[in-house]
DNA sequence: AAAGGATGGTGCATTTTTTGTACCGCAACG
DNA sequence: CGTTGCGGTACAAAAAATGCACCATCCTTT
């Protein structure tokens, strides 16, 4: 869509912070860009960037052009997926941003089972945070999040809510393994490994500590699920996860207990997009099938 | 903006329904058009018009198209009206379709005490039935509703909403003047003026009389509200409207009393907007200033 | 303090894009 | 069976966007 380039370059100016870097990653002049930027504010009928010594930097004007770019960008994909799936096509995209515990099951089943239906469709998925993620909504980057206990910012729409009691994963050999259901004054009390502060795993179990003035102390903190789920195996410490990133392997290499609701309530994992947006058609069918998924998951770990 | 003039064009052929004429339309040569359109088509990856003998139609992806123009338009002048106001000028649009019972007093007032505030905001006001004003909003011809009424479409979104009883108008000398409440029966007695089918107040008449086997069988049957309230001041018979279109002269040519709600219901008036749309701010302020206007005569009629 | 380098901005020639003119094939209509 | 109006197209003219060389300004470095 050539109407559309001027917005393309503001967005690659207001990354770049300078007219001259912003034409070298667009591959045209930097006077071209500029006379593109000038003419644009004399058209609006207001300045978008402010010129400072060193560079430009979006005003809060800019900042209002380039949102509402963005949607128009958005929007605009959606008719074309729109259109394509009413010529019976079938294609589009769908983009994710989503809590770690989804990747290693959930997601690549959903996904895979999603693209038996609809060939045509592509994804994305990133791992993302849970600001990240509801951030890259507001933004059009993504079409969906799916996050553990997000922060619910503003413009964040909730599509589908399960709740996941935090789990701890450890060797059958462990010495709490015995136990069907674990207290979390027993975890404090051993070793442990734990995510840091971002997640919404340690949010929990950092609140719950507080509660009855203890503290989590994790002798490894990381980013990484995949890295916990892993440590637990080489040193006979306990590790935490929600179930939807888990699956019990059979051989007893790693076994996995919910941590008691008395101590901790359940957090919940939920499925969002950007309030009020109209997703394209393949996203919205997946985030459909998605809701669907999470709700027999859901009975599934309760019976 | 230049950005968008291809769909001012597309919207012109749709409109005139011929590139020819299009062309003429918008001062530009036909070939032109035609490449323009097809170039659109070409990028956009699919067919927006049907080509038949005689001229072109939208097919159902070029009505997406044209939506998706229209919200883009209507995004980007709320932008313009957002930065305006940043700014501090304090200007902005806003248009207005409303049923007629709000042209003489209510709106007036309402609209001038507005533009006390803030003299550089401008107005449209049209008069639409209710169900032309509603679909004024959704192709964002309109900002705002205030209709009798409305048949809800799927894309109306009420703001406020206050009960109006209808209400009958005679001159004073009239047979009925001398009762504080009038029955649907001697209503429909009597002979009398009535809007037509489309308007709610006649809807809201039709229903209660077929309620009781009975039938509203006007001598005189209008479109015009005005022409209802000037008639029975020449012929000495009733007409029907609701209290916000009404004000007592003070010089008994005209007298208005309430319908019984044990034959009527009131029904509502209701000022609305388009679903999920983010109004340019003077009209968002105009229509909160809206609400409490009919929260305050709604409670004043009550006392 | 002077020099150097990076920034946004501008005049002018050049290239790319868009438009206008003239024309074609086609289908409906009288 | 020609006429009329339709969408579509080749080619030249007009218009717009771009690239190049250059300027004034500011900050950093020497």
């Amino acid at each position: 869509m050539r109407h559309l380039k001027t917005f393309r370059l503001i967005e690659a100016v207001a990354r770049a912070g300078s007219m001259r870097k912003a034409a070298g990653d667009m591959n045209i002049t930097a006077s071209a860009l500029v006379r593109r930027i000038n003419r644009f504010e004399k058209e609006f009928g207001a300045e978008i960037f402010e010129r400072l010594p060193g560079g430009v930097r979006l005003n809060p004007a800019g900042e209002l052009v380039l949102h509402h770019y963005r949607a128009t960008r958005s929007d605009l994909s959606r008719v074309q997926s729109q259109v394509a799936d009413l010529a019976g096509e079938r294609r589009g995209h769908v983009s994710i941003g989503c809590s770690q515990a989804l990747i290693p099951y959930f997601l690549p089943r959903e996904i895979a089972r999603y693209r038996g239906d609809h060939p045509g469709v592509t994804f994305s998925v990133n791992v993302r945070d849970r600001a990240q993620a509801e951030h890259e909504l507001a933004s059009y980057s993504s079409d969906l999040a799916l996050v553990f206990e997000p922060v619910y910012l503003v413009d964040f729409e909730v599509v589908h809510v399960i709740p996941q009691t935090v789990n701890v994963v450890m060797r059958a050999d462990h010495p709490l393994a015995s136990k069907a259901e674990l207290r979390l004054r027993d975890c404090l009390d051993t070793p442990h490994v734990a995510p840091s502060a971002k997640y919404g795993v340690r949010h929990l179990l950092d609140f719950a500590a507080r509660r009855s003035t203890r503290a989590v102390s994790p002798l490894v903190e990381t980013e990484s699920f995949e890295l916990i789920r892993h440590y637990v195996t080489y040193e006979n410490v306990i590790g935490f996860q929600i179930p939807i990133g888990l699956r019990d392997p059979g051989d007893g290499s790693i076994v996995f207990r919910p941590i008691s609701e008395r101590d901790l309530p359940p957090g919940n994992l939920i499925l969002g997009q950007m309030r009020g947006r109209t997703l394209p058609v393949a996203s919205a069918r997946f985030a459909m099938q998605l809701a669907t998924a999470l709700k027999d998951y859901d009975a599934a770990i309760r019976r």
